[in-house]
Order: structure tokens, then C-alpha cells, then sequence
RNA sequence: GGCCCGUUGGUGAAACGGUUUAACACACUGCCCUUUCACGGCAGCAUUUACGGGUUCAAAUCCCGUGCGGGUCACCA
């Protein structure tokens, strides 16, 4: 039996040969410095803050570098596969507004994107290694491999599938043959040629040279329902789609041995790689990684109902990424995140610190420099989605949302008080009279005026179309009247003498008609609701 | 336990042996502006880079050790 007819043997029914696929796959016509990368999620559950990071990243060099950002989905573990695994993954990346070029459901020349689909092509390589005496069929039970573990911990010796504990290794072919033709169920292993005394080293372009002992664990290529572990695929599928860098989280870090060693078996030049680290979050006195179950915030759903922009969610992570970004996006805010040009050697080896009331800032700023106009779009959007009463006001006043929103938006320094979608009502319910007759808030404290002095100023001073310069001097002539000074600096050298400031005349109304005495800008707010409101809630806060 | 990584203020961080009395941004505090709250402006906020040694004329930066934090050791990715 030759070896081919014993690769065939242990791996029949494969329909091509490693060659046809190494023919198939013709190298990428790209500008030399293109950065070719990849998301690669197992279809194991929603997106969350570090697939967003993982992907942004990756998608940042892609189109900085005229390369390629594909995605492939890695299900090679039936397992832990949700429900439309795949195609919720695809969705979520759409809602995150996260453009792939090629890769599962967009097309391309290099698939299957599908791992499940890629079965022959793995079988194909795992054929070239049993061909070249490289691996080789191992029979051994979860009890075994229990057993040799539970010996090597005795002995206090390094864990794994090797060396003498690696018993399958030295099988004669001729016992495989028959154990084999008996229908012994078996996989298929790496028969590693490396030693734990020579040095393996990793060139991270975020973390530098990392020195470790080379790889000698046989580590399982094709699993027992004929699909290749992640290493496996990850060295086939990344050299056969020509990915330049491979970007994925830190705990890879340490199985880099493996990934060398399957690159090095299989005659595969090595692609870059960039590790980066988990994002943490500080629980209490500690720091720990950002979970899925205990973080709320680490699901992008969270973003999607509070009405977070995932543009605000990128510039943030943008500043995480390359710390300088934060100053260059201030001085060109009118760009977006791919103009900048992001650099490897700037990321951070540690895992930052998930800081939501930086995400907030960011979100604030964000905000004060979309039009009026553009809100008001996302808002209807939002509010279709998580608040039907909301959105009827919305979308059966334009004009009037409109005219709110853009109360002291626009100039040099505009007002930064929405950081999401949801907050919008928040702030501005009071203007609209369906929300403020049912709402039930009290109202914020103030020291009184009569009702006849207010009616008196609705009445027979205020006009809707004066300026806001003439209405602000003849509140305060109003004010003055009934002794509210509008000399600050008197009133502060003698208190006694005045009732209070034109401020303090303007809070009443204020509070009367929001409830608050936090508001934007007065004169617009009165101006936008009328004197017929104004007076009808006069009368409501005396009755 | 083995292997690997990290450790600069409340947070993200800059600094790549001397231009550092450790940038910048967020948060916080105070003042100013002001029709409120914000925004904005100004100022303050690490006597010092986890700790201990060493190398050097010179260390946050290089080396060693300790502590602490993290990752990883699956037929999961």
C-alpha cells in the first residue's frame, strides 16, 4: 500500500486532490501594501461589543489599504450552533453597518465561506499530511485521553496528546488497516516534528516577538464527523483565500505554536498576525473581561433599544484602537473613521477598560453635529421600532420635531445634551400637550409668582414674533417690575432688595410649562409651543 | 502547575534612555460667561510611572527578582 492509497484509505470519498484546490485559488490582484483580513465568527450567538471591535478593526485596514475584508462563517462545531446561526450573524453585522467585500451570502471567488461547505477541501490537505507521514489515524476513546491526562498530572508532566503518550502514533499501518476494516471509529492527528525544547517565535505586529516552546502535541486535524478542528481550518482556509492578517483575539495567542507548525506542514507561507486584547470592565474592586451574561452592555442589542448610533460606538472604539485618533477626528469632524489611518504599532497591548460615560461623551458630541434634519430620520426609525406612541407624535409633527431638535443646534457651539435616540423624549416630551397631560412628574421647586402677574406677561407683553433679543429685554423689564433685578452683580452685593434675577422670573415660567428646571433655550421653547399652550399651562399649574 | 502577556492618575492613554516640573481626552472640583441646565472659557487634579534591586553621567523607558491582573493548556471556537 502506498501512501497515497493509504491517505485514500483512511480519507475515502474525497473528490479532489490538494492540488486542485491549490489550482483553483489563484493569489489576489492587489496593491502590494493591501491588507487582505477576514471576520471569521462561529455562528454560536449575537454579535457583541468584541466581535464589533474585532471587525471594525479589521474592516479599518481593509479599506485603508485598497485590500479585502471577507466573511467567513466557522461552523465546524454542530454543537453549540444556534438556530439560523448564520443568517443572524450576516444581520447583525448589517445593522452595525459593517461592509464586507466578499464572504458567506456576499459572494467571492475563494469560497465556500462556510466552513460545513469546505469539508473535501480540509480532507484534501489532511490527505497531503497522512501522504507525507505528517499525521496519522487515532483510535483513542474520551476515556483514554481521560486516563493519559489523569497519569500525566500524576507525574506532574505537561498535559496533551504527545511524544510517548501519543500511543496511536505508533500503530503499525498494517493493525490500522484492520482496525480500521473492523469499523473502529477513529480521527485523525497531527504527528507533530516539533520539540518542546526549540523555540517557535510569533511576530505580533501589536505585541512584538513572542518566544515560546515550539509545538509537539498531535493535535486533532479532522474530527470524528469529518470536519477539521479551528487550527486546521484556520491554516487551509487562510492561506487558500489569500488573508494577508489575520486579526483575532489574544486568546490565540498561545496556540500560535500549532498555527506555525500546521503553516510550515502544509507549505504555507505564514500571514501577519495581530492579537488584540479582550475589553474589560471594572465589576467592583476588580477588572475582569466583558461577558456577555453579566455585562448588559456587552450586547449590541442593548445600543439598538437605548438608541446608542453605532457610529457613536465606533468613533469611541476608533479612539480605543489608536489613542490619537480622539485628537485628529476633533479637528476634522467632518470625516468619518476611514479617513483616518489606523497603525498597528499604536494599539495597546492591554485590554482597555470599557468606559461608558467616555461612550456617552463621544455619543453627545456626536449628536451636536448631526443636522436637525438627520435626527429627526434616525428618530422615526427608532421610534418605529421601540416606541409606538412616541413615534406617532413624531411622524405626524415634522415640522415641529424638527424645529425642537434644531433649538441651538448648528453654529460654533451647539448644545450637547441628547447621547441617544431615547433621549429625545426624554428631554422633550414636555412639547408635545398628549405627553405633558399625562404625565404625572412633579413639578420641580421654585419660589412663586401669582398667576395674574404671569397671565399679565402673557397677555399684554409677550409676542410670538419678537426677536429674541426684543423678547429677552422686555422680560426683563417685565421682571425688573415686579422685583426681579436684571443686574446680577447688584443682587449679589444686596439679595435683600430683590425678589430675585431675571433668572429666577424665567425659571417659573420655565418649570410651569416643562415641569424642569433643566431646558434648552426659553424663548424657543415658548416660541415652538405657543401662547395658547403657554397660558393653557398656566392655568393648569394654579388649578 | 507549565507556557505566554501585561502592570503609567478615577478612566482611555502619550512618552520608544536625556526637549518630562509625565501630553491629550473623559470624569471630577472651583471660578467666569449666562434667561435655567448645559455648551463654552479659565484654572486645579500622578512631588511621579505596582514594588525591590541592578546597568548608566542620565530610567516610566534597558536587565533581574517579587507582588498583582489576564490568557492558554478540548474531537470549542
Amino acid at each position: 500500500m502506498t501512501n497515497k492509497e493509504y491517505a485514500d484509505f483512511l480519507l475515502p470519498g474525497v473528490e479532489h486532490d490538494y492540488q486542485y484546490y491549490l489550482d483553483k485559488y489563484k493569489p489576489r490582484d492587489l496593491d502590494k501594501d493591501a491588507i487582505v483580513t477576514r471576520a471569521a465568527p462561529s455562528p454560536t450567538g449575537k454579535l457583541h461589543m468584541g466581535s464589533l471591535m474585532q471587525s471594525l478593526i479589521s474592516s479599518l485596514y481593509a479599506k485603508q489599504t485598497k485590500g479585502v475584508m471577507f466573511l467567513r462563517i466557522e461552523d465546524t462545531d454542530h454543537k453549540r450552533e444556534i438556530e439560523n446561526g448564520p443568517e443572524s450573524i450576516v444581520e447583525d453585522f448589517k445593522n452595525l453597518e459593517i461592509d464586507f467585500d466578499e464572504g458567506y451570502s456576499f459572494g467571492g471567488e475563494y469560497g465556500p465561506y462556510l466552513q460545513s461547505e469546505r469539508k473535501d477541501i480540509y480532507q484534501a490537505f489532511a490527505k497531503k499530511l497522512i501522504e507525507n507521514d505528517l499525521a496519522y489515524p487515532c483510535f483513542c476513546s474520551a476515556e483514554e485521553l481521560d486516563e493519559i491526562r489523569k497519569l500525566q498530572e500524576a507525574k506532574k508532566a505537561r498535559i496533551g496528546y504527545y511524544g510517548k503518550y501519543a500511543k496511536c502514533r505508533y500503530i503499525p499501518r498494517e493493525e490500522v488497516v484492520k482496525r480500521v476494516n473492523a469499523g473502529e471509529k477513529y480521527i485523525i492527528r497531527l504527528k507533530s516534528p516539533g520539540s518542546f525544547y526549540n523555540k517557535c517565535c510569533l511576530h505580533d505586529l501589536i505585541r512584538g516577538d513572542i518566544e515560546m516552546p515550539e509545538n509537539d502535541m498531535d493535535i486533532v486535524v479532522i474530527k470524528a464527523d469529518g470536519l477539521p478542528t479551528y487550527h486546521f481550518a484556520h491554516a487551509v482556509d487562510d492561506s487558500l483565500m489569500f488573508t494577508t492578517h489575520i486579526i483575532r483575539g489574544d486568546e490565540w495567542v498561545a496556540s500560535y505554536p500549532i498555527h506555525d507548525q500546521l503553516f510550515k506542514v502544509l507549505e504555507f507561507p505564514l500571514p501577519n498576525y495581530a492579537h488584540i486584547s479582550p475589553m474589560n470592565v471594572k465589576d467592583g474592586d476588580s477588572i475582569r473581561k466583558l461577558s456577555k451574561r453579566k455585562d448588559p452592555w456587552a450586547a449590541m442589542s442593548y445600543y439598538d433599544e437605548a438608541g446608542i448610533p453605532k457610529d457613536a460606538i465606533k468613533l469611541y472604539l476608533a479612539t480605543l484602537i489608536n489613542s490619537n485618533f480622539e485628537e485628529w477626528y476633533n479637528q476634522n469632524s467632518d470625516k468619518s473613521i476611514y479617513d483616518f489611518t489606523f497603525s498597528f504599532d499604536k494599539m495597546s497591548v492591554t485590554g482597555p477598560i470599557f468606559d461608558v460615560e467616555k461612550l456617552d461623551n463621544i455619543s453627545k458630541t456626536y449628536f451636536s453635529r448631526l443636522s436637525a434634519e438627520t435626527i429627526y430620520n434616525h428618530l422615526v426609525e427608532y421610534t418605529s421600532k421601540y416606541d409606538d406612541e412616541f413615534n406617532k407624535l413624531v411622524v405626524n409633527n415634522k415640522e415641529k420635531m424638527i424645529n425642537i431638535l434644531n433649538i441651538e443646534r448648528g453654529g460654533e457651539k451647539p448644545r450637547k445634551d441628547i447621547a441617544s435616540y431615547s433621549d429625545v423624549k426624554k428631554y422633550f416630551w414636555y412639547m408635545f400637550d398628549e405627553l405633558f397631560d399625562k404625565n404625572t412628574d412633579s413639578y420641580e421647586e421654585f419660589n412663586p409668582i401669582g398667576k395674574e402677574i404671569l397671565l399679565e406677561y402673557v397677555n399684554n407683553v409677550y409676542d410670538i414674533n419678537d426677536s429674541e433679543e426684543e423678547w429677552f429685554n422686555k422680560v426683563k423689564e417685565f421682571a425688573e417690575k415686579y422685583g426681579y433685578t436684571s443686574n446680577r452683580k447688584e443682587y449679589k452685593a444686596n439679595p435683600d432688595n430683590f425678589k430675585g434675577t431675571t433668572a429666577d422670573f424665567c425659571k417659573v415660567i420655565r418649570i410651569i410649562i416643562t415641569k424642569k428646571n433643566m431646558s434648552p433655550n426659553l424663548y424657543e421653547i415658548i416660541k415652538i409651543l405657543g401662547v395658547e399652550t403657554l397660558k393653557k399651562r398656566i392655568e393648569l399649574f394654579y388649578k
